[in-house]
DNA sequence: GTCTATAAACGGATAGAC
DNA sequence: GTCTATCCGTTTATAGAC
């Protein structure tokens, strides 16, 4: 039998966001268009606008979950007293977020396109902080900003990995956040 | 006495180029107009386009400084046996081409914008699996994949640390990437 | 819920006057 | 060497029919 009007507006929504998130990883944010997001799903523009009334609001509903997951992380971080076990859960944690997130994963923070919306940039700017104070402290050294910053944006590798499965990332991903921030 | 027009030109080309290269880096190359660029510097843009046929050309001239720097690291690291002497050639060769071009430094790689021009995209990759093979031979391992791909994308570091002067930022550069790269 | 049609602005790029 | 004016394709976004 033929989907209700609800179910069928569940399943274009979610065909929006999975098409979205894939051009987004592969072009970019900027240079995905919503023509060349309408056109590979095979529906019209204004029938994606029917869902989401701007490009940036698809971006934010993409990345809700992870961020989300996140701030959670970091909620139960804040309940570790010993310095090297809250290290050692920050670390699972992300990394676990980011093998659960994998297909949006490859986008975060690098692309110029997200950090011109300031919701969104403010978003990840407060978080990112948060989880800075939360390893190191009110004053961390230049040399702990650097390795947490660098850890934070784990774009680079997974780009470059994407032959591994999901457990063996983890683990590569796992050991190089803890080397970059053992400092 | 006012400029001659080979001065002239000069001038105004070098002005472009600055002027890019600080819109570049802080929106992204996307995100950058030629109309931004030529207001931003108060010219037209018909005046930009005397100087330089595409927006792509522009981009070219910026990056076409640190990619030769980075050439000519590669061919002296590639005399050096030791496997050890050879990365630390390679990282001080790498981050102080990173500091004396600080001023496009927080671009690279990163853009999404840079990756979708063939040339650009060829030479970056191309420099940088020229860099991998020489630091971890043929079959390196998804743990030194990830280290070193991490460490050839610094932007995310660069971008937080600009109060740091152009020693200090070398220093606690160059001991991040050892810090990543001895896997 | 999806479509066609269109508005209004902006993008890269060029022609031609001064 | 720089400008004004313009072309043309593409972009985000909306109105209205089915």
């Amino acid at each position: 039998m033929s989907p209700t009007r609800a179910e069928q507006a569940e399943k274009t929504r979610q065909a929006i966001l999975d098409t979205a998130r894939r051009l987004f990883v592969e072009h970019g944010f900027d240079a995905t268009s919503l023509q060349l997001i309408a056109d590979t799903m095979g529906v019209t523009k204004a029938n994606v606008y029917y869902y989401f009334r701007t490009k940036i609001e698809i971006l934010e509903a993409l990345l809700d979950v992870s961020i989300a997951a996140f701030d959670a992380m970091l909620d139960t971080a804040e309940t570790i007293r010993g310095k090297r076990a809250r290290m050692e859960y920050l670390v699972d944690g992300f990394v676990d977020q980011v093998i659960a997130n994998r297909a949006i994963a490859p986008l975060s923070h690098t692309d110029p396109g997200l950090r011109r919306h300031d919701r969104i940039r403010r978003t990840l700017d407060d978080q990112a902080e948060r989880g800075l104070h939360l390893l190191f402290g009110d004053q961390p050294t230049a040399d702990e900003q650097a390795a947490y910053f660098m850890a934070n944006d784990l774009g680079p590798a997974i780009r470059r990995l994407t032959h591994l499965g999901d457990d063996e990332l983890r683990e590569t991903l796992k050991r190089l956040c803890l080397r970059l921030l053992r400092v």
